[in-house]
RNA sequence: GCCGAAGUGGCGAAAUGGUAGACGCGCCGGUCUCAAAAACCGGUGGGGGUGACUCCGUGUCAGUUCGACUCUGACCUUCGGCACCA
């Protein structure tokens, strides 16, 4: 409260401007989306809110740029649909209901409310009667639909496995909800729990997500993220012999190998121990009655240890050794069994061969446990010494039998195929990846449709039967286990199947259900008898320009690319890719310019600046702060800039042209002014394109800058100002749609400006006819001289050298060469 | 550690390999005013010079080029992502 901004006065009242057109455009359904439009289509979405109550800065720097963009394709002629909704399932309404007592229904539809209010001020061209609300009923029940299609084609099963559990959130967590080790929501250090959950079979998809061929304009960040995340590895499964290993009673095993997964099979001769996790099924078999003490220990340590420390790549690489060998079949050799914690058990066959002399871990373990560490790669120019360091590169092939000689590239062919040939292992690829876990132990959510039966085992919800109700009056209190198990009603149910008593499934789904598909609903959201229709899906479908931040790419995005293909591939749609066209905008920073948070005090308020200066203010400002895909800090007085700005296109549209007389006009002023307004138009439009909006609106400033001057000196006659000022406006409507469309119905238009045409321009009024030609020495700028736009090479070569602040330069050296570049310069390169 | 993006005035930034700093903020000066605010006009990268001018300047160091903020290589810094993935 120290400090205060000067406050910018205006000529006009925004808030009353903004007012007035927003209830006009209501009440006229200007923004009504029809179906039945013979323009072409524009489907551009925006990522929708979560209904946290309040529509902060970031929601307007993620809407409002968005909006602008919507409304330009408008203007260029296109039935554009840009709609919005609210994704109302998760964990904050639970917890702030459980904090404060309220349902989370109550607690997730006040806030639309409140959020739809101020959706409304910001002025954006929302078709409202397709909003989405994914707690309802109406909304929910297709998610219960899709999961039963899902189930029925075999790409949900249910399955018990090693899952993320959040301690704090008192549920299972996808691996994409896992930052660094803490969940993704409330940052607590996450768990691992053994449960049977449901899974969504996304790695049956990860080749085809790795294709992008289908994506005409996604950032190569985002890209890149789902590459690394998906993790492609093409390597080999090889086994090893471990017929040989007796248990405690002197009989063999069931199983007779080990599989290990890898990637260097070139360096299969360089094994000297095989390390396996933990958590292997083998472990207790393979385990001596000697050693058997000390494996349960390491087991029991690994089972303890944080699941940050036991992903940290800097930690110490331990083991214990089984008391087992398995042979190394392609050299005869015995090598000892360990078990480690640096060997996930989640990922290839939970099992590794170690060859300490070409891989990082496997030389800290070797070094550490005494173990051989054998050179079966010749690094180049390698002086037959000890390594330093586990060598990683390529080389020739040596101590390895038949295979000597070969580079290590060859050497990995042959030996697959001889692997392969000998039925020992095969090429296989591995991904990071893991399945998408779905199932969530949380009251505000999706119910499963899925029952259990003691004689018919898990039946399906039939469709008809759809939608399984959230009901209303559970303890949604969390408690580990699924608030709805408490609810007798809803768990206890008849089978579907047979009719006995049966039990529900208790767990809800993963909010990212709901996401994965709801640019479908938008095209179709009253529809009662399937989520879309297929005309409407054939017209809209898919989204041709998506926005949003980048923090979904391995989630929301990964899972709706999924999810479109699991549908494709069910008939459902005709397209497999839900979004063609993808721009993540970058973060709106405080002034200080750190993120935003209540703790550090540099929360902005939209609504404080939206009443005193105006949504299109605030709008522009945003769009004007700098390159959108960029983010960047808010300023309290940089704002002022923008509305100063505004109020001065306001001054000059109101002007009465028939102020300016005959007497002073300039016909070169006039031609000029002419000029610039096509300039502008063309660098306007292709910015606004390529959601160049800062560039967009400072060529707009300039413009509006020249107008001002030549209304100064009254230069240019009525007419052309006319033109200048509606084209302006025009311009602008797309960033400020409140006050254009009042200086447009002032100028007496036809309303509405927003249904008019984007300006177009004359690529031959904009030409310019006198450049100014830059004269250089040796590259160095020695003069700037006026010329025709069509001067010849030869003229300006003796224009540039006649200039007498060239010569100087020039004189008593010998001119080795000109450089001439039409249209910009000449460079008289001297010596 | 690996992958990716980015380093330009006091600040946000702009520049198809061709006038570095458009546009805006801030600041300085002026007009108006009793005064201030607002508004408007002018100035504003740094050094030197009364001046016309001149030298330096886009993270650092090399390179390519007639010419490099832009391309190439190495390094430094910041941010983002992944992080024992065999």
């Amino acid at each position: 409260m120290t400090s205060r901004p000067r406050q910018v006065e205006l000529a006009f009242d925004p808030a009353a401007i903004d007012r007035k057109w927003q209830a006009r455009w209501e009440q006229d359904g200007l923004h009504k989306v029809s179906d039945d439009d013979p323009r072409p289509k524009w489907y551009e979405m925006t990522m929708y809110p979560y209904p946290s109550g309040d529509l902060h800065i970031g929601h307007w720097y993620a809407m409002a740029p968005a909006d602008s963009h919507a409304r330009f394709r408008r203007m260029q002629g296109y039935n554009v649909l840009h709609p919005i909704g609210f994704d109302a399932f998760g964990l904050p309404a639970e917890n702030a209901a459980i904090s404060r007592g309220i349902h989370p229904y109550e607690w997730t539809i006040s806030n639309i409310d409140n959020m739809r209010r101020q959706l409304r001020s910001l002025g954006a061209s929302y078709d409202w009667d397709r909003e989405v609300i994914t707690c309802l009923p109406e909304y929910y029940r297709w998610n219960q639909w899709f999961f039963l299609k899902f189930f029925e084609k075999g790409l949900a099963y249910r399955a018990k496995a090693p899952v993320v559990w959040c301690p704090s959130c008192q549920t299972v967590l996808a691996n994409e909800q896992v930052l660094n080790g803490t969940c993704e929501r409330c940052g607590t250090e996450i768990t691992r729990r053994d449960l049977e959950q449901w899974f969504f079979k996304i790695t049956e998809y990860a080749d085809r997500l790795l294709d992008f061929t289908g994506l005409e304009d996604w950032p190569d960040k985002i890209l890149t993220m789902q590459q690394n995340w998906i993790g492609r590895s093409e390597g080999v499964e090889i086994s090893f012999d471990i017929s040989a290993v007796r248990d405690s009673d002197g009989a063999a095993l069931e199983e007779t190998e080990i599989r290990t997964f890898t990637t260097r099979i070139d360096t299969i001769f360089g094994v000297t121990f095989i390390v396996l996790a933990p958590e292997h099924d083998l472990v207790p078999k393979l385990t001596s009655a000697k050693n058997r003490q000390a494996v349960d220990d390491y087991i029991a340590k690994a089972r303890q240890t944080s699941e940050i420390d036991r992903l940290s790549s800097d930690k110490e690489k331990t083991g214990v050794f089984t008391g087992s060998y398995a042979v190394n079949r392609l050299n005869g050799e015995r090598v000892p069994i360990y078990i480690g914690d640096y060997v996930l058990t989640t990922y290839g066959t939970g099992a590794v061969m170690g060859v300490p002399a070409h891989d990082a871990r496997d030389f800290i373990f070797a070094r550490k446990y005494k173990l051989p560490i054998r050179i079966v790669i010749a690094p180049i120019e390698w002086d037959g010494k000890e390594l330093g360091d586990a060598y990683l590169g390529d080389g020739f092939m040596t101590n390895s039998g038949a295979y000597d000689g070969m580079t290590n590239d060859e050497g990995k062919t042959a030996i697959a195929i001889d692997l392969e040939k000998k039925g020992w292992g095969s090429r296989t690829v591995s991904f990071r990846m893991r399945d998408w876990l779905i199932s969530r132990q949380r009251y505000w959510g999706t119910p499963i449709p899925m029952v259990y039966c003691d004689t018919c085992g898990v039946v399906p919800v039939p469709e008809a039967d759809l939608p399984v109700l959230l009901p209303q009056d559970a303890d949604f209190k969390p408690t580990g286990e699924s608030p709805l198990a408490a609810n007798h009603d809803f768990v206890h149910t008849k089978c579907p199947k047979c009719g006995e008593d049966a039990r529900r499934e208790t767990d809800t789904m993963d909010t990212f259900m709901d996401s994965s598909w709801y640019m479908m609903r938008y095209l179709d959201p009253h529809n009662e008898d399937e989520p879309a229709g297929p005309k409407v899906l054939k017209q809209w479908m898919t989204v041709d320009q998506y926005t949003g931040g980048a923090e979904h790419a391995v989630m929301h995005l990964l899972y709706s690319r999924f999810f479109t293909k699991g549908m494709h591939d069910m008939g459902l749609v005709d397209y497999d890719e839900p979004f063609l066209r993808l721009f993540n905008q970058g973060v709106i920073l405080g002034a200080d310019h750190e993120k935003m948070s209540k703790s550090r005090g540099n929360v902005v308020n939209p609504d404080d600046f939206v009443g005193k200066l105006g949504a299109d203010a605030v709008r522009c400002f945003l769009m004007f702060i700098g390159p959108w895909d960029q983010g960047g800090p808010w300023s309290d007085v940089g704002i002022n800039g923008t509305a100063r700005w505004l109020n001065r296109v306001w001054d000059i549209a109101a002007r009465d042209a028939d102020k300016l007389g005959d007497t002073s006009v300039n016909a070169d002023v006039v031609r000029d002014t002419n000029r610039l307004l096509h300039q502008t138009i063309r660098k306007c439009h292709n910015d606004l394109d390529r959601f160049k909006f800062n560039t967009a609106i400072a060529c707009l400033m300039e413009f509006t800058n020249h107008l001002n001057r030549v209304w100064a000196d009254a230069s240019i006659d009525a007419e052309t100002w006319r033109e200048c000022t509606s084209k302006l406006l025009l311009l602008l409507a797309p960033m400020a749609p409140h006050m254009t469309e009042e200086l447009w119905e002032m100028n007496g238009h036809p309303y509405s400006i927003h249904q008019q045409d984007f300006p177009t321009w004359d690529d031959d009024l904009a030409a310019e006819d006198v450049i100014t030609l830059i004269v250089q020495v040796n590259g160095k700028v020695r003069d700037k001289i006026e010329v025709s736009v069509d001067i010849e090479e030869k003229e300006a070569q003796a224009l540039a050298l006649a200039s007498p602040r060239v010569q100087p330069y020039v004189q008593g050296k010998s001119v080795a060469k000109t450089v001439y570049v039409p249209g910009r310069l000449v460079n008289v390169v001297v010596e």
